[in-house]
RNA sequence: GUGGCUGUAGCUCAGUUGGUUAGAGCAUCGGAUUGUGGUUCCGAGGGUCGCCGGUUCAAGUCCGGUUAGCCACCCCA
């Protein structure tokens, strides 16, 4: 037998099923926040990709050479075609846009816990606003979609950072502008490395700099509330042009912090400089989603990219977005106790014997006209036993019996197979009826 | 790319210092059950013991390689 390529998955229907409840309430939750949703091609020119982060993510795509003769690669992340697409039709677009996008992405990467070779994530993102007015809602949304799974502070919470800052104390440090992402990568690289390790690494790039740097780092990591950023600003070595825009910041973090309040997002969000990203197109303020109850991989991420689409070619464009992915998503949903099922909808399943057949297929087609979910049992002849049997096994949740003494009165018998109880019912009435069942699902 | 652990039925796993025809539970299928299911009982099907090679009279078991999965590292969209 073949097997499914490394780090792709087979979705059996127990596994479908629960997937299709995830990307339906991803879709509900964003929609309800005003997005809309839109898809790209998940084959793209592998230029795209180079173009955004360098030569050396080749490695890492799945990419190929067509029979045309162009190097091709299956999309990695959604951002460079979205990014692509807006940046197209930027100039013609009421702003701002609000689109989001649930597509499989590719990434030839060895597969372990929380990373597979092709995974569905949910890509949301607001173009064309420069104001943190996006920035509140993006977080906000993302926390909307966490709340549609029934998560609360106690399960999740959203890390928030702010890559300007980090401008800002770089300026103060003096570090040259080509060196900026090494210094950016050792931030990040601060919770896993002790301070000689990284030290050392950091001084290959910025010298002798290095130690003043972690130490400085390693105090703004450590801030988390709005008073202690402003007091942070306000003790760096700045020009006066760079106090002036440094504090024009810092008004904006005021804003933003002051939207999510409001907005109800104080429960998730902690201010914390100490997440900044591995991407190199973010620019402004940045966050990332965690479990709160365990270590585990970030749930999201995302932040402000305002450049990328002038990078790619096209208008320049403000942006602001978020992905999150359904394999880490479930994995946090199944420890949660919250893996989400689809709403629970009668089936049907239709028992009768072989005299009643005619009558019994003529409501078949007329029942699954009218939408509902309707079975019944290939096996010839069989008892009412075998078809109650097979019902129960097909996880119907009610029978309908056409014996010939219900048929005699015109109805048939309505069996809920859940509580044993049944009720007659009226052949005409059938649709009705059915549609005014309730079931209480999870 | 590096390292650790693990591969026996669809699933979860037994399988003794190497020794007849490799087992169990669950699941599946059939029957008991020809107008009322779930329970129960009986029966059946289902295996290249991941793959290749080696040692041996004899390998699921020991050795080497390989492959896949899981986990960690690296890297991160």
């Amino acid at each position: 037998m073949f097997e499914s390529l490394p780090g792709f998955r087979d979705f059996y229907p127990e596994d479908y099923e629960v997937r299709q409840a995830l990307f339906q309430r991803w879709k509900n939750a964003v929609e309800s926040a005003g997005f809309v949703g839109y898809d790209g091609p998940v084959l793209e020119s592998l230029d795209l990709y180079i173009e955004k982060s360098g030569e050396e993510i080749v490695e890492q795509l799945f990419h190929f050479v067509d029979k045309g003769g162009r190097r091709v690669a299956l999309r990695p992340e959604m951002t460079p075609t979205l990014g692509r697409m807006a940046g197209s039709k930027a100039n013609g677009m009421r702003k701002p846009v609000k689109w989001y996008n649930i597509g499989d992405h590719f990434r030839f990467e060895r597969p372990q816990k929380g990373r597979t070779r092709c995974f569905t994530q949910l890509n949301v993102d607001i173009l064309g606003e420069a104001g943190v007015a996006a920035d509140a809602e993006s977080i906000h949304t993302l926390i909307l979609v966490f709340r549609a799974f029934g998560l609360t502070g106690e399960d999740f919470y959203i890390r928030l950072s702010d890559r300007e800052l980090w401008s800002f104390a770089m300026d103060a440090w003096g570090v040259a502008v080509d060196q900026r992402g090494h210094v950016l990568s050792a931030i990040d690289k601060m919770e896993r490395m002790d301070r000689d390790a990284l030290v050392s690494w950091l001084s290959e790039h910025v010298g002798e700099l290095a130690g003043v740097i972690y130490d400085d780092a390693k105090v703004l990591a450590g801030i988390h509330d709005l008073d202690g950023l402003i007091a942070w600003g306000h003790a760096l070595d700045l020009s006066p042009e760079q106090r002036n825009a440094l504090d024009a910041r810092m008004a904006e973090w005021r804003t933003l912090i002051g939207a999510l309040k409001d907005l109800g997002c104080s429960d998730y969000v902690v201010i914390d400089p100490g997440i900044v990203r591995g991407l190199a197109y973010y620019t402004g303020f940045v966050f990332e989603a965690f479990e709160k109850r365990r270590k585990s991989r970030a749930l999201a991420g995302g932040g402000r990219y305002d450049n990328l689409v002038g990078k790619l070619g096209g208008p320049d464009l403000h942006a602001v977005g978020w992905a999150m992915g359904d394999v880490t998503m479930l994995d946090c949903l199944e420890f949660c106790g919250k893996t989400p099922h689809e709403a629970v909808r009668p089936k049907l399943f239709m028992v009768f014997g072989d005299s009643e057949r005619p009558v019994c297929f003529a409501d078949v087609d007329a029942l699954r006209g009218s939408g509902c979910r309707v079975l019944y049992s290939y096996r010839a002849n069989a008892g009412f036993g075998k078809q109650l049997k097979e019902a129960s096994q097909c996880g119907c949740s009610h029978a309908l019996i056409y014996g010939s003494d219900e048929l005699a009165d015109g109805e048939v018998t309505v069996k809920d197979l859940g509580s044993g109880s049944a009720r007659r019912v009226k052949r005409g009435e059938l649709a009705a009826f059915i549609a005014a069942l309730d079931l209480k699902g999870s």
